[in-house]
DNA sequence: TGCTCATATGAAGAGATCTTCAGATGTTGG
DNA sequence: CCAACATCTGAAGATCTCTTCATATGAGCA
């Protein structure tokens, strides 16, 4: 089988086919782009990083990091909706926790590299 | 100081207090946010993807990851903005090659979970 | 020099995303 | 049952993102 029916040239083949065996199933590339998707609004990222000390009511949230409860609440849901944290009910009350161990990971090693960095400025082009 | 000024109640006053305090700068939230925005297109991952093992040109990454090379290119461009690539130049060749190892540490580390886990995504089955 | 190749860029249309508003759902207590 | 409350949901509009087409830049070659 040819590397690819498009019409793409190709400079090192060799390379290009070890890369492709390599390269994860599409299913699993988008599914790892949708995680990085969803932590990628500041503002479901701040839900997130304040659910990683323990559960917090959704008002709590709010109160937290300066949203609408009617947009924590979307957030939420899309949150759930992926198994990234899940709720747990009490009355009217809605106790949201991280329920995922790998975004867990995912935002402690992120936020433990922004700590102490400055260095990932963006807007500026390497023209060197 | 109080907790805020928006008219939002409050369950759990002490809790909101300390987590507002742990949390971070809102310009480090939302540089982390945006290199989490930068993983999270497919195709940009398999742009990085593909450089997890040395520098390519830009044909053989179109080639690899079966985009248009206008797409790649506009994609590169984007990541060396935000300084995630480095752009080596031959001729009229352009190699590429991850230049943040931050970037190389999350990305190692979703991989490595997509592979053995297929628990994220909602509607899906793994048949691993 | 003029031509071709590799890459870069701009503009525009299609599609996705986020926030807000209004109202729905379901729970507690009188 | 009714009212107050916490949370959830749908729809709409504004904004952002991605892909594509056309063209620009700039290096190598005849």
């Amino acid at each position: 089988m040819a590397i690819d029916g498009c019409s793409v040239k190709v400079v090192d083949a060799d390379r290009v086919v070890a890369v492709r065996e390599r390269m994860p199933a599409a299913e699993d590339l988008t599914d790892t782009a949708d995680v990085f998707g969803l932590l990628s609004d500041p503002n479901r990222l701040r839900l997130l990083v304040a659910l990683l000390d323990g559960e917090l009511c959704v008002c709590d949230l709010a109160a937290v990091t300066g949203q609408s409860e009617s947009a924590v609440s979307h957030a939420l849901r899309l949150l759930r909706a992926h198994r990234i944290v899940a709720a747990r009910r009490s009355g009217r009350m809605a106790y949201y926790r991280l329920a995922d161990p790998h975004v867990r990971m995912l935002l402690d090693l992120a936020l433990a590299h922004t700590e102490h960095t400055d260095a990932i400025h963006p807007e500026r082009d390497g023209s060197s």
